[in-house]
DNA sequence: TTGTACGCGTTATCAA
DNA sequence: TTGATAACGCGTACAA
């Protein structure tokens, strides 16, 4: 027997003197074959050291086995548990990542679906519902299943997993407002093309009108991701000429920023100021004292996302809408105003 | 003109009157036609809507474009922000990322690596120095290229980009002792399969032992990856018999982890006991105090290591080891002991 | 500068 | 249960 260096099927073939289809079937349908020539086929893919050539399994197959996710950004510990969770769930059914990020961009978020489309993604996860209608055509035009994360939405015509930011910022701010805050600051990273920020800062709003507070003039500063860009906002608010009893953050690296910033002007929280988080990250325990803030299944989603994406590829028609549950994390950083 | 839902070279060339040829050097080599052509082909592609299949390519053109990552884990910010940085880098050049993770475990690694080698990937970024020689050798005979990231070594036969791990632990342990210290403690991830860890470790041994510090007894713990560890494994070391005057964390989370379990002892930082942390991941200017800790430029890393990948695919042959510079953080976690 | 024609390594259909 | 063989869509010598 003469190795060649990189085997093919049709070495495979020769060597155990069967038929390359034969081959084909003991590796992909071992039960469509008899169990002698499946012994004699495998021991020879085990010798030569066979493995499939992508490319061409990918040609014949019309499948390749990956699924892409784009991302905002993989530097963020909600996005990094997610995505560590949807891979890990591939893994387990024999499928691979593909990964991009958009930069929070929607423009390179589109050039990244169309580039992951063109790399052979089998399947798309996104992360929120906002981005141009004509990109959704795309992937339904080439029928091209996709999952929707992060976010919750309704539409039936189109899967997601995620929760209901705005629900959840209506039952923190409900509870700071029972508490007794009336002068709310609110702090959010930039809302358009972002709904999950966009939906966090609007269940604030609804819960203040609710409750006869003013939310026409509600002090908020949109901002980027960032511990630096948290403090910043923060002090602002609170040299404004209207200070807050309560400054809400669209999610914890903000209030992290916030809580660092506090500190440094020597504001106690919670008697000073109130601050919340959203997200509940690993730093948000860590953070003296603990953050207020919202607990997100992000594991849970990421796998379900996966779960649900490789039904999809089985049966293109499958469809399903899946909110997940969030809960209030009781800190130590929001308490009734002094 | 009749368009096909999804049209191949073929259609375009037919639509366009000229060869598929012809469309493909307007696609690969568009100066080796006539600008004459190339417009008119070119406008056949976009009305067309034509991309090329991905299958079909990589099995005519030997390469997929695509390159891979193995990293222990995506949650842990350090290699978030590296890889952030290496699939930017990647984007840049028309390549796309490929991602696994291995859960630190040698064995998924290795599976992942031939996973990923079987996907197409046209070449790898491992993560540290410490596997099986036999799957260097795999990689080696399938001409597969690679880059070891986050450790450096001399190894002029494998490309490297990362940065003295024992070297950078060395310096910081000095820092101590001519503070003062001599009791030292440690809490460090397990440094078997982790040549970081075990680097770091070491830096301090040689240190404590050039200073003529007993360094056989160092009291050391080795635990995963969390706060919750880092908690446990400080807690031990405090009410042990012979109480340290500082805790050296191998990383910034075990540090975290530390910091939170010395407030909730009642022990001032640094007055009670110092602790230093490593990797200088943005928690660590949140904490109170700010860590003391060693700062590595990720970032820099993940990128330098996409270009020298890309580069060893042009040619096969090229080589470099990179070392690339750190620098202590001065926190507030680290002082004279008292 | 352009076209012809073959090869790439699988999968899958159909017949034996 | 197995084998022969036709796609699959693109790149690229080679020829014109």
């Amino acid at each position: 027997m003469n190795k060649p260096e990189i085997p093919t099927l049709d070495d495979v073939a020769k060597e155990a003197r069967v038929s390359t289809a034969t081959v084909s079937r003991c590796l992909n349908f071992p039960d469509r074959v008899s169990s002698k020539t499946r012994d004699k086929v495998l021991k020879v893919v085990k010798d030569l050291g066979y493995t499939p050539n992508f490319g061409a399994q990918a040609l014949a197959a019309k499948r390749t086995n990956t699924f892409g996710a784009i991302v905002p950004t993989m530097n963020n510990a909600i996005f990094a548990a997610g995505l560590q969770a949807f891979q890990e769930e591939l893994g387990r059914n024999g499928a691979t990542l593909l990964l991009a990020s958009s930069s929070y961009s929607a423009e390179v978020e589109e050039e990244q679906i169309r580039s992951l489309v063109a790399r052979g993604a089998d399947g798309l996860l996104l992360i929120g519902t906002q981005r141009n209608e004509k990109i959704y055509s795309f992937l339904e035009d080439r029928k091209i299943p996709y999952v929707i994360s992060w976010s919750y939405q309704d539409d039936k015509t189109r899967s997601c997993v995620g929760f209901d930011n705005f629900q959840a910022s209506y039952e923190l701010t409900t509870k700071a407002i029972n508490l007794g805050h009336k002068k709310f600051a609110v702090i959010s990273a930039h809302a358009n093309s972002n709904d999950r920020a966009y939906n966090r800062v609007k269940g604030i709003r609804k819960a203040l009108k609710d409750n006869n507070i003013d939310e026409q003039n509600l002090p908020l500063i949109e901002c980027g991701y960032s511990i630096e860009n948290g403090s910043q906002s923060f002090k602002a608010h609170i040299e404004s000429n209207n200070r807050p009893t309560i400054v809400m953050c669209g999610n914890d690296v903000l209030a992290a920023g916030a809580v660092k910033q506090a500190h440094q002007m020597g504001l106690k929280i919670p008697e000073d100021i109130s601050i919340t988080g959203f997200d509940n990250i690993e730093l948000a325990s860590v953070i003296e004292p603990a953050l207020t803030t919202v607990h997100v299944r992000h594991k849970r989603m990421g796998m379900v996302a996966a779960q649900v994406l490789l039904k999809q590829v089985e049966d293109k028609s499958y469809r399903e809408n899946i909110k997940l549950e969030t809960r209030i994390i009781e800190g130590k950083s929001l308490a009734k105003p002094s």
